[in-house]
DNA sequence: TGAAATCTTTTTGTATGCAATATGTATTTT
DNA sequence: AAAATACATATTGCATACAAAAAGATTTCA
């Protein structure tokens, strides 16, 4: 809806964007200029520019006369996640909190409902997107051009990892995601109130808290039974 | 003579990008397409994904329908650049003395040679070159596509800022250059010796001394004559 | 004279056709 | 049958032509 008057140019962008994000493109997906043009009703020309576009901002990689994909998440680039996330998070909440304009926080609070809706009746794809947009939002209000490429290029990776480990009926991971929507809570008061130390605080937590989110995926609690083993009867 | 191969495309980067960072293509001044794609001999459409490119890169930007400009470097940045820079740097070479390959630290090695070079013989603009070269090399070894992007742009205007307030005919600023050129020594010390603590120090001094430069120019020492008053003679 | 409106020129954005490179398949050779 | 070569196909890269938008110049009208 608040897109009324948007190029075809610009559609695409924003397309391929949430489909990287989401892992409907997967990390490695080729994408096919010839394909993807027809799709969206430009030519190979413009289309080119936005797959040169998404480049620049880490969403896919080029490869000189082969085309393009979207870009990949080894386990080298998890490491170096994990490394980088709490020092920028931390940096940018702080400044966000020093400079966020009235009308910023605004938008703010309007997506944190919008995130605490699709927690309760939305998808995973519809949570991913609207963590990820209230994340973008503070890193507007840091508006710091220099911090911003590296906050942008973590936020791509956070979504497709969270995107990766989410899931929606482990009773332990939804208690984390509620906690997850009250940091938000907090971190928006802590703006509000120009608190820079206290939101750069809650940074490293609400990274603790993803961070063990993760963890809860990769190290889970271990099957009650052997493999194998025939299944208890579920009636008492 | 390492550019033996290059395509025209290659070219035109690389003139643009290295004319941006020594300021012959001056913050806000505006890049023509047609021009451009005269100068360097290829046509609009490749010529349009460089200037996309560096676009993405920090070193242009874009307006719908109106063109790429030089990007700018209001006091704002200036501001953003002097909180970012200390965290980022010290960052990088941490991870640069973790994780440096013996092949990379000889290229640091031969590009410190060179900058010791140009900054007895050499212009203003081989100096800030060679020592953007420089810093580049410790971001390839650091390897973290995520702390890379702000790195990346740092040095963008650093160079740039190193441009506006260099001043070599200045003692003190030869002094602190020189000194600059022994810290990178020490860096690349500390980086062989897989030393972090102390290439995270190092960073620290390298930024303090950078900072120090900048505020020998916006701060000079007063000039020694009322203005308007009359010149003491030069002889004795 | 000054402001507005129209026309002209210049510049950017898009589409299409062709060239160059890479990929996949069939054929040949050992 | 396996490997290597040559051929056919598909995909990317580049150049040109055209369309749309912005900037500038000219005219018109108050």
């Amino acid at each position: 809806m608040p897109d009324s008057t948007q190029s075809p140019k610009d559609t695409c962008y924003l397309a391929l964007k949430t489909a990287i994000l989401t892992l409907e493109l997967q990390p490695g997906a080729d994408l096919d200029e010839a394909s993807l043009s027809a799709e969206f009703g430009l030519s190979r020309t413009p289309l080119r520019e936005v797959l040169r576009r998404l480049a620049g901002e880490g969403y896919v990689d080029l490869r000189l006369n082969r085309g393009a994909r979207v870009s990949e998440m080894s386990h080298t680039t998890l490491r170096d996640f994990f490394l980088a996330a709490p020092m920028i998070y931390g940096a940018i909440l702080r400044l966000a909190a020093e400079n966020a304009t009235p009308a910023q926080i605004e938008k703010l609070k309007t997506t944190q409902a919008r995130f605490r809706k699709v927690l309760q009746q939305g998808s995973a794809r519809d949570r991913a997107l609207m963590n990820n947009r209230f994340h973008e939002i503070t890193g507007e209000m840091a508006g710091n051009v220099y911090l911003l490429p590296s906050f942008q290029r973590l936020l791509i990776d956070h979504a497709r990892i969270s995107m990766t480990f989410y899931r929606p009926r482990d009773e332990a991971m939804t208690r984390n995601v509620n906690n997850a929507a009250d940091q938000h809570d907090q971190i928006i008061a802590a703006i509000e109130a120009n608190d820079a130390d206290r939101a750069a605080m809650l940074a490293i937590d609400h990274w603790n808290l993803s961070r063990h989110r993760i963890e809860l995926f990769v190290m889970p609690g271990g099957l009650d039974l052997p493999l194998g083993a025939p299944p208890r009867t579920v009636t008492a």
